[in-house]
RNA sequence: GCCGGAGUGGUGGAAUUGGUAGACACAAGAGACUUAAAAUCUCUCGGGUCUUCGACCCGUGCCGGUUCGAGUCCGGCCUUCGGCACCA
């Protein structure tokens, strides 16, 4: 028997044991209720950091909790393992990605389980497996014969010299991030996953999404980005053709004074005659910061008052948004505004504030005066909504009403229709890249795109191929891969070398989880209703960075609505709850010399290297280029992953960002020793005499249950106000901070107690339990050690959690705030449960308030319950 | 610009539905133990005033309001972090 925490030792022993057993296997019992506990998956980049723990200790004590309820807990973890990092470790080491990725995903498994984290390993998942990819290659299929996956051709970023499509996050200033020459927009065929198609649900779907964090839900809504307005047409004069313009403001309709287009709409080459400074501007927008237009020298004629009005191709107008032409009202649009300013252009009010009303009582008196609300026209646009002027048979009117009226006369003379846009956008899911899945499409001269078979699936991604560095698909040179025969026609073809987004991968990894070992079946699903994936779905706690509130939430919302309309989930949402964690984040700092240091070169505020004074730079996330990070398994090795875990949960509630302090970890440390000291102190005391009064049957639950001395009555209470407290924390919002603050608390009261009687013992016994159980979520190991020191069978995460009594929580005595006009003046201990009149009686008995009420009038006295008095005189 | 958070001691953070501001910890200081140090244990720890025990005053970014009572609710600002960003 160890006396001395050995936490390298005590860790390796239980985990060890629990994998011995397979404690954590998911156990389907459809007589208990689930719970479907998960983390994100990560990426297998080689070695976990201070997010993964953070993450994953958070998980770990709801999966632990929930299973001492009673659920039936599906935890699992996997690998995404397809991406770019494994192909660039090929291009510059020579490994195959292939061997790159499996091996750092065994390093990073042993890390995890060094965490002591559980979960059932079983059902492992590895992106990057045929098993795994062929279900996305299944999804493409499924999703194409609905016309939800689809070609066409868009503008994507591409490097002449390396031959390839480039992803936005390596295009740096322009320029390719690995040859360093210019990019430009070029126009390729892609495949896309539509979806558009599913804007307007899985907006509805936002306002249901209750379990989760606000923030995530509104930048969710804000990316579909749904705005309803009109489109109609503007003849052009003395031609044929009409430009259809799309605007949000029909009531500014009479304001409109030009008509502005998109570089890249259709008709921008047929009305500029001067193509060289088309060229211009088209190579400019996107990122330009000035407005930049060119006159067509056409005019285009406002259907509404018949007004000729000028043409302009303008860089700020995107193609890809509405019907990429607008109409400018430069008087009530900023954007407008600038532009007609820097050309010259007419500037006409068609909307007058409204008059402050009387009807918005004090405020807008009291704001009236030192500002006009009235903005002068000619320093911006007045972008609010008002009263329509100049503006024909809707003058008078409020914008609103106004938009409602004019959209139906639009309507009504075939000017144009009401219309809905979306700023979301088919997702595109070619990638030019080796290390992903093959998308299981055919071409052939005679039937053009064909679809694999989908009894010819998995389209295995061939592992034979050269990583040349030069840019383009490996795949492009691998022969045996794309000589195929058509499968309709059986004529000579070809594979599609792209491959898909990684993001498809991990918009239904969570449904993989679901079957048994890791074997993935939908197809029995879709007739099955028995399907584990019935069982297990949806995900009851989802935890995971914030810097996913979109695409990898959306998507996967996205494809949860496709898996249900192909017949294999009944459900609309994956995710019932949300909890977005923050960042781990660190000091940093600088040193003249030598840049930014790792916290180890700096030494009394010197730089180790040279030692010239360091500069502290500002909290912010860990990071490798900041090199303000903690290597996890340092600090495993140092103090064990029950430290590592209780620190990370302690400093800051899980939602907010957790900042690393060495000596915060110490503290944690100093925590789980003075538990450990506490116990083998009582050693031999609890062991005995504790088992055997507890042994009796009777449970010492109650302080009247036995004669117990003050002390151990009061130890009692602490002990099921901290099960109710604990409890309480963690069910609400998982605040573990505030949880384990309880468990310190009673630690704090069990190391003061002097046990002296058998009573008092079993006292102790049963609140060293109660510790041990509450602790074991957050510190497993420990809690497992010293629960079978304490003579108990091993197993602490499957016994019950603790309950409390509400009536031996309650505390005998309160103390009762007196206050005298809302200021505490007096604090008396008063018995529990008195009324409101004993109350008000002992509070003007008190010695002390009588003297401060002395020849003054009593108004009134306010009473709340057990807690307070306030008199008012 | 728009959307969403957040401002509380030296620090991280507590404070159900308005009801004792600062739980719990970290850091700091003092003491005990020790030849000494580390570890451990005990005490102090928002600011101020006073003659002490103790008492009183001020204090949750700023200004105002509601209320017997506001960190919490309302109105108006300021600062800061995150997201989106010429979306018509």
């Amino acid at each position: 028997m160890e006396e001395r925490y050995d936490p390298q030792h005590v860790e390796l022993k239980w985990q060890g044991y629990w994998s011995g057993k397979g404690l954590y296997r998911t156990a389907t019992d459809p007589g208990r209720k689930k719970f479907y506990c998960l983390e994100m998956f990560p990426y297998p980049s080689g070695k976990i950091h201070m997010g993964h723990v953070r993450n994953y200790a958070i998980g770990d004590v709801i999966a632990r909790y929930k299973r001492m309820r009673g659920f039936t807990v599906l935890h699992p973890m996997g690998w995404d393992a397809f991406g770019l990092p494994a192909e660039n470790a090929a291009i510059k080491q020579g490994v195959h990605p292939a061997k790159w990725t499996y091996e750092n995903i065994a390093s990073m498994k042993k890390q995890l389980n060094r965490m002591g984290l559980s979960y059932d390993w079983d059902r492992e998942v590895t992106t990057c497996s045929p098993d795994y990819y062929r279900w996305n290659q299944w999804f493409f299929l499924k999703m194409f014969e609905r016309g939800l996956a689809y070609k066409k051709a868009s503008f994507v970023n591409w490097c002449d010299s390396c031959m390839t499509v480039l992803a936005n996050e390596q295009v740096i200033d322009g320029k390719c991030w690995r040859c360093d020459s210019l990019v430009v927009q070029k126009q390729l065929e892609q495949w896309f996953f539509k979806i558009t198609e599913y804007a307007q649900e899985l907006l509805d779907g936002c306002d249901r999404l209750k379990g989760w964090p606000e923030n995530v839900v509104a930048m969710q809504r804000n990316w579909i980005g749904k705005s309803e307005g009109v489109e109609m047409d503007f003849a052009l004069d003395g031609m044929d053709d009409t430009i259809r313009i799309f605007t949000t403001r029909p009531d500014t309709l009479w304001g409109a004074t030009f008509v502005c287009i998109a570089p890249a709409h259709p008709l921008s080459e047929r009305l500029v005659a001067d193509k060289a400074a088309l060229k211009a501007i088209k190579e400019k927008s996107g990122e330009a910061e000035e407005k930049e237009g060119l006159f067509t020298g056409h005019y285009a004629i406002n259907p509404m008052n018949r007004e000729k009005i000028p043409v302009y191709v303008a860089n700020f107008v995107l193609m890809e948004y509405g019907t990429g032409a607008i109409m400018s009202v430069p008087a009530h649009d900023q954007r407008d505004f600038e532009f007609a300013k820097k050309y010259g252009l007419t500037i006409r009010v068609v909307i007058a504030p409204e008059q402050p009303s009387a009807v918005g009582g004090q405020q807008s008196a009291e704001n009236a005066s030192p500002q006009s609300p009235v903005p002068d026209p000619l320093e911006s646009a007045f972008e609010e909504e008002g009263i329509l002027v100049n503006s024909g048979q809707f003058t008078g009117l409020k914008s609103g009403p106004a938009r409602a009226e004019i959209g139906e006369f639009i309507e009504g003379r075939g000017l144009g229709k009401r219309v809905v846009n979306f700023k979301i956008r088919d997702w595109g899911i070619s990638r030019q890249r080796y290390w992903g899945t093959p998308i299981p499409v055919i071409y052939c001269a005679a039937c053009g795109i064909v679809p694999v078979h989908e009894e010819d699936l998995p389209v295995i991604l061939p592992e034979d191929v050269k990583f040349s560095g030069k840019g383009g698909s490996p795949l492009l040179e691998a022969r045996d891969f794309l000589k195929v025969s058509c499968p309709r026609c059986g004529g000579e073809a070809r594979r599609e070398t792209d491959t898909m987004d990684t993001f498809v991968d991990s918009s239904w990894y969570f449904v993989a989880y679901c079957f048994d070992k890791g074997k993935i079946d939908f197809i029995p699903a879709l007739r099955e209703p028995r399907s584990p994936v019935h069982y297990w779905m949806p995900v009851d706690q989802y935890i995971g960075g914030v810097e996913h509130a979109v695409l990898h939430l959306l998507y996967s919302r996205f494809f949860t609505r496709v898996m249900r309309d192909i017949g294999i989930l009944d459900l609309d949402e994956p995710f019932t709850n949300l909890l977005t964690q923050g960042m781990v984040c660190m000091e940093t700092y600088k040193c003249p010399n030598h840049d930014w240091l790792f916290p180890e070169e700096v030494k009394e505020g010197k730089c180790t290297l040279c030692g010239s004074e360091v500069v502290k730079g500002r909290v912010e996330k860990m990071s490798k280029s900041r090199k303000n990070v903690v290597d996890p398994d340092y600090l495993i090795n140092r103090y064990g992953a029950d430290t590592a875990r209780l620190f990370s949960l302690f400093a800051a509630p899980p939602e907010k960002g957790l900042e690393w302090s060495d000596s915060g970890v110490e503290g944690a440390y100093r925590f789980l020793n003075r538990i450990w000291g506490l116990v083998y102190k009582n050693l031999e005391r609890i062991r005995g005499e504790g088992q055997r009064a507890i042994g009796t049957g009777k449970s010492i639950d109650s302080p009247t249950a036995y004669r117990l001395s003050p002390a151990a009555s009061q130890l009692v209470r602490k002990t099921h106000q901290t099960i109710k407290r604990v409890t309480t924390d963690i069910e609400r919002e998982y605040h573990f901070n505030t949880a384990i603050a309880g468990l310190m608390e009673l630690v704090n009261d069990l190391s003061a107690f002097q046990a002296s009687t058998d009573e008092d013992l079993a006292v102790l016994r049963q609140a060293v339990e109660t510790v041990l159980l509450l602790l074991s979520p957050f510190s497993p190991h420990i809690a497992e050690e010293l629960w079978e020191a304490i003579g108990n069978s091993p197993g602490i995460s499957l016994r019950a959690w603790p309950e409390w009594d509400e009536e031996t929580a309650r505390e005998e005595e309160i103390e009762l705030v007196i206050q005298i006009n809302g200021k505490v003046r007096a604090k008396v201990m008063v018995p529990q449960g008195l009324s409101d009149e004993e109350i008000k009686e002992k509070t003007l008995a008190e010695q002390k308030i009588r003297e401060i009420l002395e020849g003054r009038a009593v108004k009134k006295i306010f009473v709340v319950k057990s807690r307070l008095v306030n008199i008012v005189i």
